[in-house]
DNA sequence: GATGAATGAGTATTCATTCAT
DNA sequence: CATGAATGAATACTCATTCAT
């Protein structure tokens, strides 16, 4: 008889919210995010057409929800406090990192590689990166960089750090970009494969730590 | 009226087909499949909306038709007479041969993954794939295999041949596998990065070749 | 349980009723009716969306409401038990006391006026004037003529009865024609003007009292 | 066979384009702009929806192009050139021509008005009023003024030099305020009443000539 | 009485496709 | 062959109203 609490009210909406954008996200990644509609979505998560503008202003915004809580998510995967050195154990302890997060994030990434392939989103996305960054805000190191660069930082003085003790031939930073190419297609290929087997996904996983460690 | 207007005709009727082909691929690949209108077409290709259905049944027909010549542009490339052995020249030549491709049909490619992404899409295309071929159909060798698959098999058996004269560290297989995600990394880097520059795509060229010759 | 509670709670529903009808009259009548949402009026009036429904059974019902209150408000202003005959001096009143109820009702009549705009709205309007009168019923005279029948024969008749003593030019009811859209523009300048000065508004008033008293 | 000439569909344009925003005008008069649907006008204009959007981007650029033109046409009724001396003669002939564009123009006044009451439209009509005036370009005097200004200005001079030879009492100031007044009276009355008989109106407008010449 | 989550009918708008000329 | 006017099905979004709590 009595009214729903306050307390009450906001669980039911962040409840709805996280299991609205979590079908979403499926939705877009699977089937692009044009060919997803409202009502689809809607369908999805169990409610009418007319909620969802309840919970998120626009189909854009909801996408918006969705990238800025992913990203937030990922990055919380990181270990934030650390100083950017990192030692050998650190870089394998990296590697299995970002490959786990692909597999716990498989979705988002879907849908990242999916939107970054517009012209007009990436623009907009970068633009999103470098400029006023409202949308990832969470994702920012206390210095103000974009944590991805943080990231970067730190494997690259890994690799030139590597070059002492090898000889000339070996170039950290033309090794630098082997690893990344190598991960960037680990990813894609883990990410547009449907059933890809564990079997396959350790070993590989193995042989990337063992070739760039 | 006499055949050789009639041949004219049809060379009109074939150039003109082909510039829509050519317009509308970039105009996918750019904005999106579904983003982009047969209007903005029509006018990339100079002529009317409602000529554009004389040329094709739907955009859907467009499409197919852009992804079939695409195929066998890039069919084209490859030499189709060899007999599947591969030397260490013949390695290097096919690394170049791909990434030679990668420019010259960077439109496609992005197309490609584009769609490739989406799992409606990805499954007709795989579909048609394995099935009846009318889509692939040029891009078959005389055996009935799809020609990717043969040039994975020479790849595949030229890793294999290497292993004679190392260690048993040494795993043909997963260099294979390795020497594809650089592929594939690198591949999409180049494709979505809109001006990335010589020097470091050569550079990686040479490196790749390097690394897995 | 008790008489007394009843009462209360009869006096705090009142209050709140006449509340939203304000708030109400106020959106409608800046905003337009239909630019108006229940949302709006429930923020405005501080309640919930639901409780509103407790108070009124629809959005047309609550406008009704609105409506029936305002007339019966602007026929409170005007002293229904006159004998009908005007003197020069309430001639004068009268025009002060319209001129007023313009300013205490200036949310109203903007609301009237724009209702009368609309045909469908002005039918039913006129409808119920004429028919069953439920919603005009209190501003009815004994003699249920609508009150504003009653005050322009009255008017009339003061014209008439100003022809007494003047040449054969002076036609009563041309005069009277002029006097009511003088005071027509009157009203529409003054409700559509958002911060007409004081100065100008009494100014004018003299004037018209001047003109046709 | 052969395809229309531009000219053939420039004609086909135009007349469609005049036929809707006709057809609009009156929905938007007679039922209010929100409460009229495009449904309802491509109903009036006897085409489909989706032709709406062919000739007009929006439902509010239709509303603007109505208003350009129909401020447009009523410009053109009056004579342009000429040089802001009013006699009496010119006086008598100007309410004439306002009151035949009242007759003419009906429709577009109780647009007009209706619009003139929601304060969000207001706002935006004034400030193209006053600013870059896009919309109302046409309706621009040589030197920059809004033509309405101009006449206003004309009239103002008119009613001043009548004050000579008058006595003290006569504030030609007030004399122009009441005049005002009831041309805005009259015209609120004629736009809002469906049938107004030709002999009221006539004799009405002789009454305010005969008044204010 | 009070809340706001939930619904669904309705509205503006887009766009592939057709067709008269 | 060529044009662009015309159609209609689909889609994002709004909002009055209902209802469980």
């Amino acid at each position: 008889m009595s009214p729903r609490t306050q307390q009450q009210y906001e669980g039911i909406r962040e409840e709805k919210r996280a299991l609205i954008m979590e079908k979403a996200l499926k939705c877009f990644a699977l089937d692009g995010y044009h060919s997803t509609t409202i009502s689809t979505i809607a369908s999805a998560a169990g409610i009418s057409k007319g909620l969802m503008y309840n919970y998120f202003e626009s189909k854009e915004e909801l996408l918006s929800a969705i990238i800025k809580k992913s990203i937030d998510d990922v990055y919380g995967f990181f270990d934030q406090n650390r100083d950017g050195y990192l030692t050998e154990d650190e870089f394998e302890f990296f590697i299995r990192r970002i490959t786990l997060i692909l597999k716990e994030k498989k979705m988002f990434w879907r849908l990242f590689f999916q939107l970054m392939m517009q012209n007009e989103v990436r623009e907009q996305f970068l633009r999103t990166f470098v400029g006023s960054s409202s949308l990832f805000g969470a994702a920012m190191n206390p210095n103000g960089d974009f944590f991805v660069a943080t990231i970067l930082k730190s494997i690259s003085e890994y690799f030139i750090r590597k070059k002492s003790g090898r000889g000339d031939a070996y170039d950290p930073l033309l090794e630098l970009n082997m690893f990344i190419l190598t991960m960037k297609g680990f990813a894609v290929t883990y990410i547009y494969t449907d059933n890809l087997n564990d079997e396959y996904f350790n070993s590989t996983v193995e042989r990337i730590i063992s070739t760039y460690k």
